[in-house]
DNA sequence: ATTATTTGCGAAATCGTTTTCGTAGATTTT
DNA sequence: AAAATCTACGAAAACGATTTCGCAAATAAT
């Protein structure tokens, strides 16, 4: 069924009906009416190819994410669908699997058109950002959140990490660690160096000296991430505090732990990033610093319909921060 | 940059471009490399709207599920990217949250082509399945996973659920429960129910009497979960052992035992169908049934193509089933 | 040497909408 | 009553690729 058969049954033109599903007020109300009833009889759809060909809009929108099976970005990934499903968008994913070259082809592929903006966090191996300046170029909206890069222009939606970092460790001295380690996920990221300098910097007012050492560069590979951890736990110099700068790495701590039988809280305090359900669940129970994911989601949604729909597209090229919160529990405690 | 501009450029008309581009044999060796070098070097990309008009394709699959913060989907949804990719198809992400209204007309959404097929989970709500129906007339490939129906003719993917319901209430029995309790997720779902049959089977085999007032209906409303999972646990005739039918449930249970205090593993035996990574960090660790769930999302991605792609399309009508695991942990222990 | 076939390419139709422009008739203005 | 303006609709040109068909020229077959 399309508007050709459909003008048929009405003895009207294809424009005329065209422009009456349109609501468009070259049409009388009457034929209208009619166009109306014939389509909704004859199930009338109209379409999206088509129209989008037409229109040169795909009322699509692409999220291209490092990962799915993390909480962090299943609840952001749920905030953006909310706000699309909202405004008759279609949510296209792509994961990179935290691989910079998939990435780069996933951007590529993107700028044919197939989508009217893009949302994106990036992968942890992603060094440089030409592919992002590429989408610049081809004017394409692009919105990023929680792993921006810097050095690029355009709306990013992130967390205060310096705050969160501080506090954090902040945090652990206060419960009496003198000697924090912290995991990081990559030196490309720049909520990881945020989140790292605030660590420096609140060892720093609190009188603790900074070791670099101490900063363990964690990668992708878990197996790895444990023997690292297991093998600084398990050295002379060994913390007393852990903050972990990202969900994966605070599980990798705990399962450590409990393999080498290291008590948390007792002998090792805690910390880490996460929007884990099962955190208040852990044993010990995981002191958190949790992201608003689904707010950011949503935020960072509501932000690339602006720029699509082309209203206000300067004023919203800075960034927006929202707050985590820092959930207290068993991991930090006495 | 568009092939009438490409082949301006070439000084060839605009159909000998697009064959030479799909390496047509009508087209000679040499045109073929001069038009490809061209293209590359113009950064010529097809225009997906005006192909998949033309040739009444979308390279697109959608996958609608009810959540995605969720291990078993996000699992899933993860293994049909990966299949999707490897293919060249676009992945689509559509959340019912459970409601079955949203279902409905995800799915009308869908039948407008722009989609080549549809893999769907079921919302628990989802009582018939006219819309499913619907789908099957317009000739539109459906594949169903995890949650689906059973009064419907499509392929579908789903695990051991009888079995996983009859060996996990085995264990619990094994372990010493006299007195199982059954967390249900609606009484619509077949998964839900075929997970019951094998709790009432399991029973009975061993001896044990089945009672309706065990099995308890729950919803997507975790607070009133609490309710009837803490009621339960409250009453005269208090159960030693509970099933959880989905992962959410075993949470609740869990928040539910530390606050009213009441030990798992010694005064209640705790298994549940679950995914979490976590399982093994809880306290006590989670004797979960683990699914598949990557493997599956993989698994009716390939089926799909299959009848999207034609090839045996009657051949793969039937139901794939691929086999849970029981991982024993703290929580049903002694 | 003549006919048949192959090779390599171009013209044009097609997919289904949207949108610009034109226009006949009705209505309003002066 | 003539001119101007509306109202309601249709014809046709996009959007950009694919594909069928047609047709020269080149090659092969007889």
């Amino acid at each position: 069924m399309n508007l050709k058969q459909l003008a048929k049954e009405l003895n009207l033109s294809i424009s005329a009906v065209s422009k009456a599903l349109r609501d468009s007020h070259e049409i009388s109300a009457a034929t209208k009416t009619a166009v109306i009833a014939k389509a909704k009889e004859l199930n009338y759809q109209v379409n999206p190819f088509a129209s989008s060909l037409r229109k040169q809009k795909s009322k699509t929108i692409a999220v291209v994410v490092p990962e799915i099976a993390n909480n962090f970005f299943a609840l952001a990934i749920n905030g953006i669908e909310s706000i699309a499903q909202e405004r008759g968008y279609h949510v296209l994913i792509y994961l990179t699997h935290e691989d910079c070259q998939k990435e780069v082809s996933i951007t590529k592929l993107l700028q044919n058109g197939r989508v009217d903006g893009i949302m994106m966090s990036l992968s942890s191996q992603t060094a440089n950002i030409l592919h992002l300046e590429e989408l610049k170029e081809k004017q394409i909206p692009l919105v990023l959140f929680d792993r921006v890069a810097e050095n690029i222009d355009c709306p990013k939606i992130n967390t205060d990490d310096y705050k969160s970092g501080y506090k954090g460790t902040q945090h652990l001295v206060e419960m009496g660690c003198k000697n924090i380690a912290f995991l990081s996920i990559s030196n490309h990221l720049s909520i990881s160096n945020k989140r790292k300098s605030g660590y420096f910097d609140a060892l720093k007012t609190n009188g603790l000296k900074s070791d670099n050492n101490m900063v363990i560069e964690c990668s992708n590979d878990e197996e790895k991430n444990r023997k690292l951890i297991k093998k600084i736990l398990k050295s002379k110099n060994k913390p007393d505090g852990i903050f972990a700068s990202v969900e994966k790495l605070a599980l990798n701590v705990y399962e450590v732990c409990k393999e080498i039988k290291l008590d948390i809280p007792k002998n090792l305090k805690v910390i880490g990033f996460s929007n884990l359900q099962t955190a208040a669940l852990l044993h010990p129970s995981l002191t958190t610093i949790t992201q608003p994911a689904y707010e950011m989601g949503r935020e960072a949604a509501s932000i690339l319909f602006k720029i699509i729909e082309k209203r206000g597209y300067n004023l919203i090229m800075e960034k927006t921060t929202l707050k985590s919160e820092i959930i207290v529990r068993e991991s930090t405690g006495n």
